[in-house]
DNA sequence: GTCTATACCGGGATAGAC
DNA sequence: GTCTATCCCGGTATAGAC
């Protein structure tokens, strides 16, 4: 929240406004989700006027897209006890930093079609991954609940915010995480 | 979705007309969440008009809590070999037989603080009976990472509809998670 | 008692003043 | 280039005709 210092140029303060009102859309879109977010109010969080905001995404559709745009995963690959390490360090990494924009997106999974669209398209790529590590005839469905299972604590830790969950130590959620995941991925 | 038969007394149709309702906003909610669900669209699937609905419920709200009416869970408790049977069993029930309440309360919960609440807390009970039959300092986390793992298999199948998951048979699931929880239950 | 018509509000989006 | 004022739609809720 550090009150930017030089003026500068025209374009410089144009691409701070809009840092701005992304950063802003980001906390809201991850706090309330995408139907009870209103372009006046990422406006007013970020400072500005929802005319403004309209002006730079053109629509709140192509807003929320911009903030919740994946970043790459890390590849799922190589004999189970490689995968399951590459599994929890993504688990480690969703829990350890903070990921506004993941969480945008995961808060608007199950309302909102374009969300639901991101992250199902996400996990079944990992899932794919995983699966053609595994055999088997029920690879998938295994493949799919290691994906739901990780995607799970960050859910209860984060969205829902569970008592013995929400305080845990992301440490601990993995290690206790670990000996599940070996039963699935095998 | 049989005609009804007697037209019978005024009491009996207004009874009939009010499980309509209530039946169809079960689906709508079940099917796009709360706040895209419009008491006009209530009205016409349940083919009658939206000032009949606000006058038999009151408000959305109070229609959606009527909905998502939480029935009586079994208890979860005994050594863990036996809570892991009760576990198991409360999953084969939310998998095999339909339950559009509370899948309209799943699908509401990371966007309407109500139903945020609801599962909160439904999750919450459940988690103090399993860790209360555990022990250890981190039982509370066992506990609430068991409640997650049994939601996400939920989640994945019938509102992600994830491949490989939706169309799985239930006892594939049931015996693939058996293993998992058992690793957190111990 | 049931439904038609409408009030009222707040949302996204736009046009035009400065 | 930035903001004020406004449009228009669709939501919940209500009042009054039948």
């Amino acid at each position: 929240m550090s009150t930017e210092p030089a003026p500068s140029s025209r374009a410089e303060r144009r691409e701070r406004t809009r840092a701005r009102i992304l950063s802003s859309a980001r906390d809201l879109f991850a706090e309330n989700g995408f139907d009870r977010t209103t372009i006046r109010a990422v406006a007013t969080a970020a400072a500005t006027d929802p005319a403004l905001v309209m002006r730079y995404f053109g629509t709140k559709e192509e807003l929320f897209r911009q903030v919740a745009e994946a970043g790459v995963e890390e590849p799922i690959a190589g004999p189970p006890g490689r995968m399951e390490e590459l599994l929890l360090a993504s688990l480690r990494d969703k829990l350890t930093t903070e990921h506004a924009g993941t969480l945008a997106l995961l808060r608007s999974m199950l309302t909102h079609p374009a969300a639901a669209e991101g992250v199902r398209q996400s996990i079944t790529e990992q899932q794919r991954q995983v699966a053609a590590g595994l055999g088997g005839d029920d690879a998938m469905t295994r493949a799919a609940l290691v994906g739901m299972i990780t995607l799970a604590a960050v859910l209860g830790r984060d969205l829902l915010r569970l008592e013995g969950l929400q305080d845990a130590d992301p440490e601990v959620i993995i290690e206790l995480l670990r000996p599940a995941l070996q039963t699935l991925i095998r």
